[in-house]
RNA sequence: GGCGACGUACCCAAGCGGUCUAAGGGAGCGGUCUGCAAAACCGCGAUUCAUCGGUUCGAAUCCGAUCGUCGCCUCCA
């Protein structure tokens, strides 16, 4: 059976088969650095991340470029308000994400392509758009892609030109164009742009924002490639403005497949930072959810359906996520020293053929969960040998090779917090269940749980519970 | 105004014409286990899939209407 995944560009789902046998090249619009990204934003990421990883797991090489917008009208303004150059603003918030993208477990590409670094290669292509007669220098200096000039404009988003002349835009910038439709590949300098600026045969200025995109997925995946993502509000104009600049470029196909993640709601409402409503990832973690929890949540739930972020929905990841781990943990102690390189498979055919369905997460971990249940069982009755164990560790680590929520959850414990667990389990050997208790109930209030087992004590972190909020 | 998505138990969610008197997770209740817990396991929990019509031998699944929620059309993951 093969991959079958929903292509915006014909709205239907297709099988997926890469251009070159075994390598799948694939563009993810990456973030705009001009501030803290927000939950929203990850869901985006964390969708790319899912799709590389199950990729992997079908045994292809994928190549991944995401690029790293670093010039735009908000970094711009941004930098001249607080008096920063460009680099230092957008440093700053590039490391926030790399950092929160490794806290979420999202493996970042090996190429994250600043836009910044890329002028030449967009220079070159507006002019081969001008020369092409697809593009126009207005007498200005900006210049505008011309939609007339290209007959499949609005096939990706099913847009229709006559019904977008309703919302005409009015920045002052887009004076000159011929049609209000025509989008900026080159914006002129204005003196609010301060001493950002590049020069270019037009004149100084700045790219539009869609053509970095264009430039340098072309220049690091080739004129055609397999996949490329982004979240449903990038679908128009921004792809669709970079399907026309390239396929006028280059005469070829440019994207095969298009997938695009719903958005994250909070309260219902879309989260934006121009809404005001969103939360960043330490807001999250802040509020005492994991990482994983969190990842779980925005990942569980099927790419192109919304997903709702409140403290209850949080909860229940994490409790799936907690359920994952200590799972992880009976296995080991069932496996014990015996180690296997062969995977139990029934439950991984099975999880991946799920996944295979347009990425059907949910019912790839329904499956999980079922099978779960099932070596629970059998470790209770002792009917789960070392073999089998290993062999389930082997599994679930290949499942989690797409999922990623399988952290090392071992808890940190001061040495004061090490003495009073060993003091418990002495007092518990001597039937000293008060003493015990006590013990317990300190750790509880410090948000952690005691567990005892037959191997001993685990500690345990207690997360957030939905009566608060 | 134009375009589109969605509405399944207390919450999240899969299913997309028959095997559905509908997976899975969370929460809840009852039980086994445990010194007590926790974890794990067992059991309970929608005769029903927003509403109303239609197509069909047969519909949560297709069609139409209605109501509701959300998104895009302007920067946005």
């Amino acid at each position: 059976m093969n991959l079958k995944l929903y292509n915006t560009l014909t709205g239907s789902l297709e099988t997926f088969k890469s251009l070159k046998k075994g390598t799948v090249r694939m563009y993810t619009c990456g973030p705009t650095v001009y501030d803290v990204p927000h939950v929203g934003n990850y869901r985006a990421f964390l969708f790319f991340d899912l799709v590389k990883r199950y990729l992997w797991f079908l045994g292809y090489e994928v190549k991944h470029v995401m690029n790293i917008t670093d010039v735009d009208d908000k970094i711009i303004a941004k930098c001249v308000k607080e008096n920063v150059s460009l680099e230092t603003l957008t440093a700053k918030f590039t490391d926030v994400f790399k950092t929160d993208a490794e806290v979420l477990g999202i493996e970042l590409p090996e190429l994250l392509p600043k836009a910044t670094e890329h002028i030449k290669e967009m220079i070159d292509l507006i002019k081969v758009l001008i020369n092409n007669n697809n593009a126009y220098k207005t007498d200005d200096g900006s210049v505008f892609f011309k939609i007339d000039s290209f007959d499949d404009y609005g096939s990706l988003s099913e847009i229709e030109l006559d019904h977008l002349a309703s919302t005409e835009r009015v920045a002052d910038d887009e004076y000159g164009k011929e049609n209000p439709q025509d989008f900026a590949l080159w914006k002129k300098w204005k003196e609010q742009d301060g001493e950002i600026g590049w020069d270019s045969p037009w004149g100084r200025g700045r790219p539009g924002w869609h053509i970095e995109c264009s430039a340098m997925s072309m220049k690091y995946l080739g004129e055609e490639f397999d996949i490329h993502c982004g979240g449903v509000d990038l679908l128009f104009p921004h792809h669709e403005n970079e399907i026309a600049q390239s396929v006028c470029g280059t005469g070829k196909s440019f994207v095969q497949t298009w997938l695009h993640c719903d958005h994250l709601l909070v309260d219902g409402a879309k989260m934006s930072k121009s809404l005001g409503n969103f939360y960043t990832l330490n807001d999250v973690m802040e509020r005492g959810h994991s990482a994983m929890a969190l990842r779980y949540l925005l990942t569980s739930s099927h790419y192109r359906q919304k997903v709702d972020l409140t403290n209850e929905h949080l909860y229940s990841a994490g409790q799936a996520v907690q359920r994952l781990q200590d799972f992880r943990r009976r296995l080991v102690e069932a496996a014990g020293k015996v180690t296997s390189h062969q995977a139990e498979s029934p439950v991984l055919a099975d999880f991946s053929s799920a996944m295979k369905q347009d990425l059907n997460v949910s019912e790839g971990l329904a499956v999980v969960f079922d099978w779960i249940r099932e070596t629970n069982r059998k470790i209770d009755s002792q009917n789960m040998s070392p073999n089998e164990a290993a062999a389930g560790l082997i599994a679930l680590e290949r499942i989690d090779s797409v999922l990623s929520v399988l952290t090392d959850d071992l808890i940190q414990i001061t040495d004061e917090e090490q003495a009073l667990v060993s003091e418990r389990e002495v007092a518990r050997k001597a039937k000293n269940w008060s003493r015990s208790d006590e013990i317990r109930d300190i750790f509880r209030t410090k948000g952690y749980e005691l567990e005892d087992t037959p191997k001993g004590t685990v500690v345990k972190r207690i997360y957030k519970t939905t009566a608060e909020s």
